[in-house]
DNA sequence: TTGTTTTGGACATTATAACATACAAATAAA
DNA sequence: TTTATTTGTATGTTATAATGTCCAAAACAA
């Protein structure tokens, strides 16, 4: 018995009370056997892809809410815990406030830009989208042969697996919201 | 055959052929059989949870890049562009930037809350979490019988599939970046 | 061009998922 | 308390996942 059908069986059978549901009420709902219902809680079982998808949908939870480890509900994160991140001689500071998670596949940061402050990026992974939102001040973001000058209040979302850079193309501090999403 | 096979095969073959490996390599990787491989996929199979999560690790990927699917480059927001949303007599301002879509599963917002400013939530949909940041002022966030205040610099994170509110609790405007994730 | 190696897939066999049925235990109703 | 209903699980059967073996075609090397 591998751990991924703990897992799922974990999950499974906590929806299930959540929900107040009988086993024979899910298998009415998945169109799966009433025994299999059990016998994945169990853990006795690894159950194929369609019949996973079938109590998923049957129970209108995401896939991976089934296979996934849960999380506590809330968390706060505070100013003074962040680990800030400075390039540019100090002028770039990223303020990472959620990391990545591999069930959830973005991650959220602050970015603030002091006047003729800039970065060069990287590319980042295959398929990699960045979601900015200009909080304060104005930004240039360069990314594949296109610059985009963005004011207070405007967003942008480009493809971030190719270089891009950042640069704060105004006179004041300019301040972001990032949300880095990775599909893969 | 199920629909969700066919985008597994999808997926399968792609990122075997994006890494240049065999049926036999990604066998060997995953442990699984080079004939289930190859019948996985041509759709001809649904894989049980086991092989699926072998075959993830062996090739170092995860779970969902093997049943979720693609999209398009570049896009501005524009402050003009966004539809704004008021509640409480126009103290509470959302500014949509970026639209939930289903490949995806979150959608971006900028929020402003006036000073004595404030909303009440309902549940969101079941698993539903907000990410939220604090650019300017300060907000009390109440969810499941706890509350949070959050000053400028400050982040959280909680589970929105239950009521909740957010409240200006300092005496200027109050500005947050939100990020809403819907797992489902 | 010929010879060798690699590759994907057909086919048969084995292992196990998934189902139907039966039944004891638990719960609900009278 | 007794009766009826619901619930979860054991067991046997059927369907299919997963494997091993073989081979023609494709790719590579000399």
């Amino acid at each position: 018995m591998e751990e991924i059908q703990l897992i799922l069986a974990k999950n499974l059978k906590a929806i299930r009370e959540k929900e107040k549901l009988s086993l024979e009420k899910v298998s009415q709902l998945s169109g799966v056997s009433k025994t299999m219902i059990g016998q994945i809680e169990r853990g006795e079982s690894s159950p194929t892809l369609t019949t996973i998808w079938k109590i998923a949908n049957g129970l209108k939870i995401s896939f991976t809410s089934l296979i996934n480890s849960p999380q506590p509900d809330t968390k706060v994160v505070l100013k003074s815990e962040i680990q800030v991140l400075s390039e540019d001689n100090g002028r770039y500071r990223v303020y990472p406030s959620f990391h990545f998670q591999e069930d959830r596949r973005f991650e959220v940061y602050s970015v603030e830009i002091e006047s003729e402050g800039a970065l060069s990026s990287d590319s980042h992974r295959e398929g990699t989208e960045e979601f900015i939102t200009v909080f304060d001040g104005e930004v240039t973001i360069s990314v594949s042969d296109s610059s985009y000058i963005l004011k207070s209040g405007d967003s942008i979302r480009f493809k971030a697996d190719r270089p891009h850079t950042y640069c704060n193309s105004g006179d004041t501090l300019t301040r972001l919201s990032m949300t880095m999403y990775y599909p893969t």
